[in-house]
DNA sequence: TATGAATGAGTATTCATTCAT
DNA sequence: GATGAATGAATACTCATTCAT
């Protein structure tokens, strides 16, 4: 199959590269063949169209991202650790990479609205980790039994997201990824002051 | 100054509607002086360029939204209650709108890199209006006081942002207003089992 | 309406000497305005794609063909004089206009199926008058009741366009136009020795 | 020699199917090498290049139609019954053949002006036995002694050709064969009514 | 002010052909 | 001989912007 030989990848990386560094409107076909050392044709032995491009890059790395994540996460046994590992992890992974992370969070929500329903169906396997998370938090007590899993699910989501597009758009001013714990703290207790429990 | 002529916000008008309608990619600028009920050439009597309809919207619309919004919290004493009201306004008001929500939510982000900063200032003057609450719930010891003021408004914002997004694209199958409650408390309280305080 | 203005005929006259010169396939389309002195765009302000250029040349042309054509047969009454004028014309129209015919003969044949099939609708113009000069001749008792309309005008048209095509592969050597008489006397009376009336 | 490999064949008889059913622009070399059921590479061992197909396919299929035309008509001692064998084997040998009709009377005609001399060159194969046949008549007194034998040619070719183009674009729809006998008659007699010998 | 005809830069994709195996 | 992965040249069309009226 095409997704297993090594041009496939190296295709992808390149694309990561280019998108990153041009954007995604300046990113020809052509700029990401060359960064791939490959004819412009051989991009179509492998992608259906440039917008394929995009999709299998996403879904390249998201896979292999919440692979990394779930990994880690299923040696946790309270729901606030797995919360926490994830949010180290995401961030981690991104800091890691930040050509990756322009691409994430900047450049691939240019796309079109049919190139983003695309993507978003490629987004819910990570939703789906987040959403056992916060089950398993219910379940065990550690989070409210009162809990909608959809809004804590667009909490949490939105709050990490937006937490790496701000650290992006400052272009990695700051340790992005020391600010797990405050923001794991924030997810969990919120802004208001701890009530006693009545 | 051309702002305060009648065709400069019946042109942003027209805007909202062709790319509410047609997609950001497909709203041409002789598409909107269509609709505007213009000559091309007269867009660019008003506007520098394409872009600059964009960033214009952007700023009229969201003015008017903080505007609303700041008279609203001015009302209030506590931060709770503030942020209760930002949320409820900032659902309705887009709720109402539903052009807008779209163009706001899921067409302007498909704008490059330069334009997305452009954008992003403005979005400042929505940010200060968060800040302001945290920074009042702090000092009134509502909000706890090692709140990280950034964080709490990439929470805030993060949250009511994922939270629209997901509603627009869900093509407001259900009442995004009603949820202003559950989102309220879930940024004042998170997803855990309040403590008792120590 | 646009076909009346005068870039319409520009780029339609352009066109035929781009075609004529460089052949269907070599005729790009910024070949053609350029010869046409506008710009590429403009090209598209008048005809909706490249083959639109070529059907409604074909059309344009056929046009004033036919006219010239009709006007002169107007004046004759035995169908044998309307014949020769036919073919008098046809091919003086083409000798006059060797771009014309190189691009009616064979650049224009080069086309798919579907524009094959757009140009052939035009060209049914053309086969009307055929078949009235045939229609007349069986009335007039001139030409043989038994004849079948449409083989005969199989045999009319045929055997003129083959000899125009003939002509322009060989790069018009000899005087099309004096083949005239010849051609209709073949036409009239066929290969055979004329035989008495029984 | 390669032409009486069996791949040879092989190759052009999947060309000619390729082409009915596709058309000549939809005829890529790779479909064509699927047809025959070889690699894209195999065809390069047998041909110069993809023109080189085509030329070679009319090579192949008019050397076998004349073959046939040329047997039957041998043993007919008047030009007239000549006439009528090689109009019947000609109706007949495309009408037995559609996908060949197709891709010589609409397909072939698609190509470039260079392809078009190259094919005309074979042409002339079938042009030869057309002016024997004439030749002959003349000679014999049963055609006029002042035909034009060249112009006698085109009005035959252009009227059998004329005629199956016709029946082609038609879908073959009515009986091609069975027109034989009609075509036969104008070309000896043409539309006139026949003049008594004076 | 207002118009809208004209401009022309910019790019994804196909497919005949090659050549290392 | 046979393969088929890789190549890379080539081109129609769109649309933001201008400027003569």
């Amino acid at each position: 199959m095409n997704r297993t030989k090594p041009k496939y990848k190296q295709i992808i990386d390149a694309a990561v590269i280019v998108i990153a560094e041009n954007g995604y409107h300046q990113s020809q076909v052509s700029k990401i063949a060359k960064q791939a050392g490959v004819a412009d044709g051989t991009i179509y032995l492998y992608f259906k169209n440039k917008e394929d491009i995009l999709v299998s890059l996403f879904q390249e790395k998201l896979g292999a991202f919440i692979e990394t994540i779930q990994e880690e996460i299923n040696g946790k046994s309270f729901a606030a650790d797995k919360l926490l590992t994830l949010i180290e992890n995401h961030f981690s992974q991104l800091a890691a990479d930040f050509h990756l992370a322009v691409v994430t969070q900047l450049e691939l929500r240019q796309s079109n609205k049919e190139l983003r329903h695309r993507i978003n169906d490629v987004l819910k396997g990570y939703l789906v980790v987040v959403d056992s998370i916060i089950k398993s938090g219910i379940e065990s007590g550690e989070f409210s039994e009162e809990l909608d899993v959809r809004l804590a699910r667009q909490m949490i989501f939105g709050t990490i997201d937006e937490t790496v597009t701000t650290w992006v758009m400052n272009e990695q001013r700051y340790d992005l990824v020391g600010l797990s714990k405050q923001v794991h703290h924030l997810l969990i207790s919120g802004c208001g002051v701890a009530q006693p429990v009545k």
